[in-house]
DNA sequence: CGCCCTACCGTACGCTGTACGGTAGGAACG
DNA sequence: CGTTCCTACCGTACAGCGTACGGTAGGGCG
């Protein structure tokens, strides 16, 4: 009988920026970056595509947004005990900041991001080169240091959230090893089984590597107090 | 005068699945993976664009088969002495071929990665778990060892290829850090110059991160050998 | 020579981001 | 209250994307 309702028009200040960041969000988590389009966004807000427009250049304005918006918001958890245990309890929670929003995680990967450290938010960059300092690293290894925890987490997570297709990935590995000859590949087929659980056991691995980071810290950390 | 050339067909056996993936990989490498599309890669090959789906299912399986041309070609370099001093050249030889190739890389980091080790040829892997293995390490722990390497050098090669664009970055990140109040990010603010630096030195960023994980296989090998 | 198989391709559909111009509704003012 | 203006919202359109579908032409073979 109807036509397909037209769309009457949204009453006049029924937008805003935060708004429209918090939709983008809710569309980048539930359905990953890939679904997101500007069409998908406005008609979530009940809004005609070009309204977007009013309060962005485009799309890469909104992402750019949700991420600083994220991050912003996000502060490390208070941690007591010697530094490298308040840095491993810092770093973990930024993994798991990343792993809970893929969304962030694939926007910082993906070339909207812009520096190394305004990454994981101005404030836990702050924690963690204190804490690197406290440890008595001189001034540029304490950067390098917190570049390498930064690259080292993003690089985790980002194997983590991959599709989510963890079931997936662990099946195709399996044929792959299958596949391979002994002979060429003695190691790796050897240890196919080990490689196998390792990688469904995300935060495991993760904070495997970070201990070993860590490890090398404190030989630095100790060398320099000499 | 004459009309725009209507492209004469091409003759008969002009394609192949081999010069597909050659055309498609120079295009990858030279405009990055966001300009190469479909109708670009068979203008380049004087085709018309639906001929490539003769030979691919589609752009994906176009991309993984760039991907496997260019992992399975790869092989690490020989090396010698210490297994810590064979690894670090391993993985610096991995890192680099990430950084020459920026499109395998992102296409790695993007999704068409399946299975961690797979990644990296399979050669490359079982050279890193041989050392481990050498190197004293459990069968798990070389498993974990060997993620670890991956995600760091990954991670560390995302961040140096990200848009080729330093200048701009470390421009942009001046700016924030101009903008910081010292008084509530004090030791960002302090080390703002070795963070710059540190910034556009990827090599030695990526070795100073590689060599704190190296020291901490060396600590737990020493505490293997039991 | 004639047929067939298939490599190549033209067209079309639904999707994307967004430039441009129009419209309507609230505020401000006489 | 009437008028005008500003601007938030929006419809349309365009160029580009990946690719489904159907057609065509040309080499291989009977």
């Amino acid at each position: 009988m109807s036509q397909p309702a037209p769309r009457r028009r949204a009453p006049r200040n029924s937008l805003s920026a935060d708004l429209i960041v918090d939709r983008a969000l809710g569309l980048l988590d539930a359905k990953g970056p890939g679904a997101f389009s500007m069409r998908a966004l406005a008609e979530d807000l009940g809004v005609g595509t070009m309204a977007l427009y009013t309060y962005f250049r485009g799309k890469d304005e909104i992402f750019r947004a949700a991420r600083d918006r994220v991050l912003a918001a996000y502060r490390p958890p208070s941690t007591s005990g010697n530094w490298d245990e308040q840095l491993r309890a810092v770093c973990l929670a930024m993994y798991e900041l990343f792993i809970g929003r893929p969304a962030v995680l694939h926007l910082l990967a993906q070339g909207h991001a812009e520096g190394d450290f305004a990454d994981a938010a101005t404030v836990t960059m702050e924690r963690i080169l204190l804490l690197l300092r406290q440890s008595g690293l001189g001034r540029e290894e304490a950067a390098r240091a917190a570049g390498t925890l930064l690259r080292y987490t993003i690089g985790s997570a980002l194997r983590e959230v991959r599709d989510c297709g963890m079931p997936g990935q662990i099946e195709t590995m399996r044929v792959r090893m299958a596949s391979l000859s002994p002979a060429l590949h003695p190691t790796v087929t050897d240890l196919a089984p080990e490689l196998a659980t390792v990688l469904s056991d995300g935060v495991g691995q993760y904070t495997f590597g970070l201990d070993l980071i860590l490890a090398g810290l404190q030989g630095l950390a100790a060398h320099a107090a000499d």
